[in-house]
DNA sequence: GCGGGAATGTAACTTAGGTCACAATATGTG
DNA sequence: CACATATTGTGACCTAAGTTACATTCCCGC
């Protein structure tokens, strides 16, 4: 595990601190798909990831899904500290996008971290950052931008995560994290093969020029 | 200075951090209406909310806003945070909801006191969760309800954060904040007035039973 | 190769909400 | 008071997107 550690955050954290992760943190390797964290569940630990791809879904009362952002290597979970701090219970769900390596840090270090490490204290902030970021692009995105424009800019975004030129998913599955319905996605879809954008082909999509 | 400082403040921050924060900050009022931050400007400083309510604004290219959440007594601007680490220009605008007093705190003294000061750290994060579970219920507001829901939505917290029954605002101005247009936010207004929730008057409205 | 379920295509229709145009009131100012 | 201007009310219409229903196509296991 301190392999992995140190490849991906061996530059960001001093030597000192990657020792107390290896030392309190377990190792966990998850496949695509799998679940990691459900809404309403009590919060274990804070994930920081080292590769692969996780997705974060919000849910509404009917059980209606929306995709809100992805966690990257170097990432950990913000919404997981918020939730240590006041609530504990989660507010969203993750899921694997792609095969993905992590390793859980127990919530209690922290606070004890963040006055002990200056490093510990700036990654913490830039997750952060990043995260009201990328809840400002979903905002942007659900509240500015049409239906066609979302899905184009999800296709786009999807190939980057999983750096695979096709998507593996059906239309169904992208209506859900659109919230939207599995017809309006294949209309729009048609659309854009029609304009030479992507290709169609059951159970996944290729982009050519998106 | 001190006074106000310790009224809102005094419970929470410890004596040592009282006393920083009165000798770097800087005391402002700020009249309803007044803007405190444009998008795209640089960050200054990060403001301590004493007293009244400030909105936070999102915009996009074509000008058009959109509300996010307003900031109340107790509050601080995590996107200030936000953009004094990384980039520094702001991503959103704030405008004075009320009457408002602040305190404006040097952005460099932040990493300073996140180490010394347990209670600043306890701040900064519940500042960043908070700002986090605003953003999800703006994300669920505009991803999962309809015009009519979100409008009372708005009333209700609009009453709350004023703590006024009459909204002192017209449909023009209602409609600019959830990002829609007046006939529609008018259109609906009538019908909250038929079913005798609010009623109408030229500049204000009334909430009877919302 | 064939039968059945999953995935996709598509037509017809509904609806929320945006747009346009203009009428009707209210308000403040000279 | 009278006029200009801001605000609100309303009808007619448009469009994106959701819904229903069913046809078609693909693929996998037998």
């Amino acid at each position: 595990m301190i392999k992995e550690l140190r490849e991906r955050y061996g530059n960001q954290f001093e030597e000192a601190l990657l020792g107390e992760i290896a030392q309190v943190g377990t190792y966990k390797e998850v496949h695509a798909g799998q679940k990691l964290m459900e809404i309403g569940e009590y919060i274990k630990g804070m994930p920081l990831l080292i590769s692969g791809a996780i997705k974060i879904l919000r849910e509404d009362q009917d059980g209606d899904e929306l995709l809100l952002y992805y966690l990257e290597p170097g990432d950990t979970c913000s919404m997981t500290m918020s939730c240590c701090m006041g609530q504990s219970q989660s507010e969203i769900r993750a899921i694997a996008e792609t095969d993905a390596k992590l390793i859980m840090v127990p919530i209690r270090k922290m606070e004890e971290w963040t006055a002990k490490y200056r490093s510990w204290r700036t990654f913490v902030f830039d997750s952060y950052n990043n995260r009201l970021n990328e809840m400002l692009q979903t905002i942007d995105s659900i509240a500015f931008m049409n239906m066609d424009e979302r899905l184009a800019h999800y296709l786009r975004e999807k190939a980057r995560i999983t750096n695979d030129n096709s998507i593996h998913n059906t239309h169904q599955e992208i209506a859900y994290d659109l919230h939207s319905s599995r017809v309006v996605i294949s209309r729009l879809l048609k659309k854009l093969e029609q304009m030479g954008k992507i290709e169609l082909h059951r159970n996944y999509i290729k982009i050519l020029d998106l």
